[in-house]
DNA sequence: CTATAGTTGACTAAATTATTCAAGAATTGG
DNA sequence: CCAATTCTTGAATAATTTAGTCAACTATAG
């Protein structure tokens, strides 16, 4: 069971939006903040655009925004947005049901199902808002952070230099 | 965050065994019931002995068997032994522990904590003997089920025939 | 009209998961 | 001891998913 980088920088993204809330921040910005290819925070932001998470608008001052307070988006919203799902089985994604030979007879759907409910109870008890508390990307802090990692991550900057 | 097979397998692996405890059970055997090739269910009970869930022995007459009753086996003992945990980041896995450019101070641990234990919680409730209560997979019924799924899913042992 | 910034979709690369193969070592029964 | 059986190991391959990049395009502010 894992979590992917969608869902991590999905959440990044909006802590950040969160900071400058209502206003409409570019993709750029949000790329330096979290040090990865614009191209690809593009892509992030899309994914929770047609989440309903943010908005956009095009343009010279353009950018995203959030379409809703911080209070009001749970972790469970921006994973589902950006990961498509919280829980997902091998067994679900094949053509045939019974890709584990049993066809759903096999007695594990209730567990399933358990799973997935703990999973988005959990997920669902945390906005980013109650997030923000906690980390340290907000208008002040950003570069602080930058900073910090300059050090110790410049590897994946490389390209960019 | 997604199930994959080596755990699906694993745990119908387990059931199968369970159906014989504490006698021992073939490989090959198992790989018939589950409609798997016997090579593939080879790599997952090992998968499964180098956890101490099962125990082999070699030779003619050989095989696979359960080291505790299954009531003393739960989903998560599986789980840990063919998946090797139940909770994976990207983050974490990557060599530097800030892939996602915040250095560990993204304020998610707690969410991740507390997602691990509420898996793992759901996961220890179950064991294959409370499984077994609700699974078709059973000395008697194993028979039944490769019926039912030969017509559906014949693609798969194409191979073999 | 031009610079800025989002939109789309395709494309490549890397990593993980799924599956197969082959050569070997141990055990039972004859 | 021989031969059949069955686990053991590690490598190789294929398929799928995830991660990340690129380029051509559309919209808007000034």
């Amino acid at each position: 069971m894992h979590v992917t980088l969608w869902g991590e920088y999905g959440i990044h993204c909006c802590t950040v939006l969160a900071g400058h809330y209502p206003q409409q921040v570019a993709a750029s910005t949000i790329a330096e903040a979290l040090m990865i290819e614009v191209a690809y925070t593009h892509q992030i932001l899309q994914r929770l655009r047609q989440g309903g998470i943010v908005e956009s608008s095009r343009g010279a001052r353009g950018g995203y925004f959030l379409t809703r307070p911080p209070e009001e988006i749970s972790l469970l919203d921006v994973f589902v947005a950006t990961e498509g799902d919280t829980f997902r089985l091998v067994c679900d994604s094949k053509p045939i049901q019974d890709s584990c030979g049993l066809a759903g007879r096999c007695g594990l759907q209730a567990v399933w199902s358990e799973l997935r409910g703990a999973i988005d109870t959990v997920l669902e008890s945390h906005t980013i808002a109650s997030l923000r508390g906690r980390t340290p990307i907000d208008d002040d802090a950003i570069v602080s952070i930058q900073s910090l990692n300059r050090g110790s991550s410049e590897r994946k900057n490389r390209s960019i230099d």
